[in-house]
DNA sequence: TGCGCTCTTGAATGCCATACAAGATAACGG
DNA sequence: CCGTTATCTTGTATGGCATTCAAGAGCGCA
């Protein structure tokens, strides 16, 4: 009862301090934020931080997690639409987190937590587009071959500042080039 | 004349300087290499390091630049190759300098130098991409945007781990889409 | 009331990039 | 050959960083 009570408000303390991460890290960047900056937005002293998360790092996976929830819970709205526009919403889900994108491939040889949320993540990822793409008549090694490319192609897209008519013609081109008929 | 001499010995110790922080960055990352572990290796102290380079940045750009010059002076050798293989060259002349791949990627919000730095690469590549796809045949418009995905696919995978077979693949794959016939 | 657990903090450590002013060295003009 | 000047080097310092540790505050439970 009372230990439920407790895990509880660990639960909402957990989700402010997670909230608040998140903002100051999709604004001013992981290494723009520092963890005094966010200790101070949340009126706490900097040490206190430490007794939830261990490090910066595994700070920044549970942001991470928190961001790909909040995406997932969007996912089952998409499940008609084709390649090309799956690649699109994709691209426009992850804008926002730009940042914490390349963030997380610069970490990969530093941080053990995070290559190996990369590597679950990418293994999600993966699975979800093989999964359209035999659902599209693509065979299973050429699937797999493709879901990569497509994953680089947004990440690339990411990464890079480009026009709206150059993310139609590369989103186009890979869904034609990709897809059989 | 003994000016001369000056500008010969600066040249020397500038090529000495970044020789060692190239050396340093790739092996240990930028974020693992201080300015004064680069000093230690030199022998000097570390603020000597800023009497060259205004910052950390600025050396990472000049290490950049010495990088870029050796590979594009192996360029020539690969005039006659096949999209394919071309690919493959830039993807194993790249290979050593993953680590600063991403650490560009990274600080591309953080350093106007870099910034600038990342841009022209930019275009100096896809200008050269774009010259070779253009004459395989393919149209001007549709020669810049796969301009675009195959640059988007040599960062991919340098990024991330992947199996020779993998690579081929891909590759392949993406030499067969491109052109025509 | 007192014990123990959860949470918070003050104070410190050892890094880091970088700034500034004073020194050493060597070229140049007289 | 000597003194001025430009080039290069360093000692020292600053403010920031992630992280640690031991001491405290508040609360649940016996």
């Amino acid at each position: 009862m009372a230990k439920n009570k407790r895990e509880i408000d660990l639960k909402v303390k957990q989700e402010e301090l997670e909230s608040t991460a998140a903002r100051l890290f999709l604004t001013l960047g992981y290494d723009g934020t520092s963890m005094s900056r966010i200790a101070r937005e949340l009126g706490v002293a900097p040490n206190t931080l430490y007794w939830y998360y261990p490090s910066k790092d595994e700070l920044l996976v549970a942001v991470l997690n928190r961001q790909m929830s909040a995406t997932l819970a969007r996912l089952p709205g998409i499940a008609g639409l084709p390649l090309k526009d799956k690649m699109a919403w994709a691209l426009q889900a992850f804008e926002q987190s730009r940042e914490l994108v390349t963030t997380v491939h610069a970490r990969l040889e530093q941080s053990a937590v995070i290559r190996e949320w990369h590597e679950q993540f990418h293994h999600f990822v993966e699975a979800a587009v093989i999964h359209t793409l035999e659902a599209e008549g693509v065979a299973p090694a050429r699937a797999a071959m493709l879901a990569t490319v497509g994953t680089f192609l947004v990440e690339g897209l990411l990464a890079h500042p480009h026009s709206e008519a150059q993310r139609e013609a590369i989103l186009q081109w890979f869904a034609v080039s990709a897809l059989p008929d």
